[in-house]
RNA sequence: GCGAGCGUAGCUCAGUUGGUUAGAGCGUCUGCCUGUGGCGCAGAAAGUCGUGGGUUCGAGUCCCAUCGUUCGCCCCA
C-alpha cells in the first residue's frame, strides 16, 4: 500500500507559493509590532499539561487538547495557545525583567478539531503582550496594534470593525445587577456571544429561559444595543468599568482608530481575561466572524507564585487573517526570491564556476540549468518557475566576455558586459535595461 | 462530540433509469523548431473510478462499512 501524500489532518504542507504567503503575513506582523518596540521570543511547543488546566477554556482541556504521557511518565501538551507559555517564562524572571515587557511570537499551535472554514487543527499565530502595564494605556496601545496590523495589510476602512468590551462590566451587570446565579451568568454569557450570529427570535427565546425575570431580557436588550457608552442605562453608566472604557474609547479616537467601539456581546472563550477584552470582526457578510482578540489578563502571572502581574494582549491567526485577505483581494501577487536561471549551452559548467560565483558576489540570486535538454524546454521550465529572467551562458559568452540576458516577462533580450551587468542588476532584474 | 455534501488521469471535472475496450479541458512528453519560452499544428503517455465487502447475468453508477476531503453545528482563532 502506497503512503499517502497527504498532509496530516487539519494541518497544512508549505509548498514555496505558500510559503512566500506565509513570509509576507509574518513579515507584515513583525514590521507592525517591531515598530512598537516588541521584542520576539519563543517557547517550546511542549509543555507540561498542567499550565493549561487552569485558565484555558473548558472545552480546549477535555476535548481539544493533543495531550500525552512522555517516555518518564510526565503528562504533556502540545500548546493549543501560546499565553500560558509566556506568562510561565515571565514568571520564572519576574524580578528581574524591565516593565513595561513587550513581547510577540508566531508560535504554531494545535488543536485536535473538526477543520473547518477558518479553523485547522495547527494554526500560526501572531502573540503580543505587554507586561507591568495596570493602567489603560496598555489596552489602547494593544488595540492600536491590532488597528494597525490590519492597516498594514491594507485593509479598507469598513472591511472589519473592533468591538471593545469588559468582562467587569459583563460581571457587574450580571452578577450585582441582574443577581444571576452561577448557571445562570454562565449561559447567559454563552448566549450574549452569540448575539450578532442568530436569529432575533431565538436569542429572545432562549435568552427567556435563562433569566429568571422577564423584564430583565428587556434591560439586557438596551445594554446589547448600546452602540456606545452613553447609551447604557444609568444605572450601569456610574460603573467603575465604564469609566476605563471611555478613557480607552477617547484614547483610541484620538490615535485614529475609527473602526472600534463598544459592544457588550464580547466575551471571547478564555476563561483567564478579566477586564477590557476585544475582538476584530469581518464586516463582510460572506465571513461575518471573529478573526481574533485578546484583552487583559492580570491573573494570569502570578498563577506561577510570583507576584501578580497585569498583562494585555491579543492573539490573530493566520487561518482567519488568509480568510479574511483573500475574500478582501488583498492579497500581493509574490514571486520567488530567485533573480534568473542561468542556462548553460554546450559543456561549460566547470569553466563558468568563477563568473557564477562573482555574479552572486554582487548579489544575484541565479539557479543554474546545466541539464542536455534542449534549449527552449530549458527556458519554459525557466518561466513556469516563476524567474524573472534568464542569462545564457556558453563557449561564445564565457569568451567574449558578455552575457546575453532574457527578461521572460518583457521578452526583451540584450547582450551586456560583465560590467554593465553588476552595475545595473535593479534593471535587469526588473526588466528596464540601460543602454 | 453531532449533522450534511463530495472522492473518476498530475489538476479541474463530465459520465444518461446499472449495459461492450471509462471521456473532455488544462498540464506533461515528442515532433514541426540543432542558441531562444508563452501562440499554433500533429501525435503520445497517463486511471486497479479512494479502499473493502454486498446486491446483480452485469456496478464508476445501487446498498453497507471504512478512510480521505469540504461545509455546517458545538466551541473557538
Amino acid at each position: 500500500m502506497a503512503l499517502s501524500t497527504h498532509a496530516y489532518k487539519g494541518a497544512r504542507d508549505f509548498y514555496p507559493e505558500d510559503k512566500r504567503l506565509q513570509k509576507y503575513m509574518f513579515d507584515t506582523w513583525r514590521r507592525v509590532v517591531e515598530s512598537f518596540g516588541y521584542q520576539e521570543y519563543d517557547a517550546p511547543l511542549i509543555e507540561p499539561v498542567d499550565i493549561y488546566l487552569a485558565k484555558t477554556g473548558e472545552e480546549i482541556v477535555n476535548d481539544q487538547l493533543y495531550a500525552f504521557e512522555d517516555k518518564g511518565g510526565r503528562k504533556v501538551a502540545i500548546r493549543p495557545e501560546m499565553t500560558p507559555s509566556v506568562s510561565r517564562m515571565v514568571a520564572a524572571r519576574r524580578q528581574e525583567l524591565a516593565y513595561p515587557l513587550r513581547w510577540y511570537s508566531i508560535p504554531n499551535l494545535w488543536r485536535y478539531e473538526r477543520p473547518q472554514r477558518g479553523r485547522l487543527r495547527e494554526h500560526y499565530q501572531l502573540n503580543i503582550d505587554i507586561f507591568g502595564v495596570a493602567d489603560i494605556s496598555a489596552d489602547h496601545e494593544v488595540i492600536l496594534v491590532a488597528e494597525r496590523i490590519m492597516k498594514a495589510f491594507d485593509a479598507p476602512a469598513g472591511s472589519y470593525e473592533i468591538r471593545i468590551s469588559s468582562r467587569k462590566l459583563v460581571n457587574y451587570f450580571f452578577r450585582d445587577h441582574l443577581k444571576l446565579d452561577d448557571k445562570q451568568f454562565h449561559d447567559a454569557s454563552k448566549l450574549i456571544d452569540r448575539w450578532h450570529k442568530i436569529e432575533k427570535a431565538d436569542f429572545e427565546a432562549q435568552a427567556k429561559e435563562i433569566l429568571p425575570v422577564e423584564s430583565y431580557y428587556q434591560q439586557l436588550l438596551v445594554v446589547l444595543n448600546s452602540r456606545n457608552l452613553d447609551d447604557l442605562p444609568a444605572e450601569l453608566k456610574d460603573h467603575a468599568s465604564v469609566n476605563e472604557l471611555s478613557k480607552l474609547m477617547k484614547l483610541l479616537g484620538e490615535s485614529g482608530v475609527d473602526s472600534a467601539g463598544f459592544d457588550f456581546s464580547v466575551i471571547r472563550g478564555m476563561d483567564y481575561y478579566d477586564d477590557i477584552i476585544f475582538e476584530v470582526f469581518d464586516t463582510s457578510p460572506e465571513n461575518n466572524r471573529s478573526m481574533f482578540g485578546g484583552g487583559r489578563y492580570d491573573g494570569l502571572v502570578g498563577l506561577f507564585g510570583v507576584e501578580p502581574l497585569p498583562t494585555v494582549g491579543f492573539g490573530m491567526g493566520d487561518v482567519t487573517l488568509q480568510n479574511f485577505l483573500e475574500l478582501h483581494k488583498l492579497l500581493p501577487e509574490l514571486e520567488p526570491e530567485v533573480d534568473a536561471t542561468v542556462i548553460l549551452i554546450g559543456e561549460v559548467y566547470e569553466k563558468a564556476q568563477p563568473v557564477l560565483a562573482e555574479l552572486r558576489e554582487a548579489g544575484l540570486n541565479l539557479a543554474v540549468d546545466a541539464t542536455e535538454r534542449k534549449l527552449d524546454a530549458k527556458i519554459k521550465n525557466a518561466a513556469k518557475a516563476g524567474m524573472p529572467g534568464v542569462i545564457f551562458l556558453g563557449e561564445e559568452e564565457l569568451s567574449n566576455k558578455t552575457f546575453k540576458v532574457k527578461h521572460l516577462g518583457s521578452g526583451k533580450e540584450k547582450v551586456l558586459t560583465r560590467d554593465k551587468l553588476l552595475k545595473h542588476i535593479d534593471q535587469w532584474v526588473s526588466g528596464e535595461f540601460e543602454s
